[in-house]
DNA sequence: AAGTAACCCAACCGCCACGGA
DNA sequence: TTCCGTGGCGGTTGGGTTACT
């Protein structure tokens, strides 16, 4: 023995557990920067002590603009059961068919609600047949029914639920249809909202890599500094001329994305700072964290 | 109020697939 | 064809939080 696989990285020198507010920023702005070909090499060029296993983990997982955060609605979960029902625990499958959710995050949503809500409603627990599994084993009858009755179970539920919620929403009442399109639009709404975020993430992804001139770790940090501070110029120059519609509404979602991040990471200001910041209006733009400046370039 | 159990979810681990040398 | 490096995937763990006694 003793012939095993070498280790990623050598756990002794990396640093492991929660990952903290400065390391996710220099994480975002390394990658914002120079994209993540190689994740191997990432956290030396970037400066971190992390295995390149976590950060991507840790990109993909969590600091990708193009998340969604907050609690799945109930057609995702019902989307989550179906695409289970198909694909067994390839959660990776399922994950490509829910935007902005991760693998991962599926993976707990399953195994600490959905399951036990199948097993509830069906009484049994039984496990979906993976496609993966020995053999082609046909799949039972009885399970896929079973699968079925839940949905239209759910289905019920949702639509009187969503009666409750047209009811409270609208004064003059509603019928079924108007909720859908209430729910409809909210869902548009929030496909737009991410879908710029998965433009900015293409160009992540895929950035003409700059070759980086340099192994390591300080310089990096000043040179993005200053190139973060010319881009704002050059930036401000623009909005000064003719910026569209557009580019500002990438720009407001962008920052309504970084200040869910901001807060995420709880790099918010407190109340004293928010007072503070109400009496000196001139200073608002100054105090701008880095990290805002980091995420408006992404759109210029 | 304190202790304990249950729950949730971010992070880690190890294996596998794939591409390049 | 084989070996090696890397990214990706799925299972599992452990720490933090919440609920319960």
């Amino acid at each position: 023995m003793g012939k095993g696989r070498a280790p990623c990285c050598d756990k002794t020198k990396v640093k492991r557990g929660p990952w903290s507010p400065e390391e996710d920023i220099k994480l975002i702005s390394f990658i914002q920067k120079f994209g993540h070909e190689n994740w191997r090499s990432l956290p030396k060029q970037s400066g971190l002590l992390r295995c390149g296993k976590s950060c991507r983990l840790r990109w993909i997982n969590y600091l990708r603009p193009d998340l969604k955060r907050g609690n799945f609605t109930l057609e995702e979960e019902e989307t989550i059961i179906k695409l289970h029902h198909n694909y067994g625990n390839k959660w990776s499958k399922i994950a490509s068919q829910l935007p902005g959710r991760t693998d991962n995050e599926i993976k707990n949503v399953w195994h600490t609600h959905l399951k036990k809500r199948l097993v509830q409603s069906s009484g049994t627990a039984d496990e979906p047949a993976s496609p993966c599994s020995s053999g082609s084993v046909s799949r039972g009858k009885d399970d896929k029914s079973q699968v079925e009755d839940y949905l239209n179970r759910e289905n019920n539920q949702e639509s009187s639920s969503r009666n409750e919620l047209s009811t409270s929403l609208s004064s003059g009442g509603s019928n079924q249809q108007d909720d859908l399109k209430i729910d409809d639009l909210t869902f548009e709404y929030i496909g737009e909202a991410y879908s710029e975020f998965n433009d900015i993430i293409q160009e992540v992804d895929k950035p003409d890599l700059l070759e980086i001139p340099f192994d390591s770790d300080p310089d990096i940090w000043s040179f993005l500094d200053i190139s973060n501070s010319f881009q704002e110029s050059t930036a401000n120059e623009n909005s000064s001329g003719s910026r569209t519609t557009e580019e500002e509404s990438d720009e407001e979602e962008v920052k309504k994305w970084f200040k869910h991040l901001e807060s995420e990471l709880g790099l918010e200001e407190d109340d004293n700072q928010q007072q503070y910041k109400q009496g000196t209006q001139h200073k608002e733009e100054k105090s701008s964290s880095s990290l805002l400046k980091t995420y408006e370039v992404m759109i210029h």
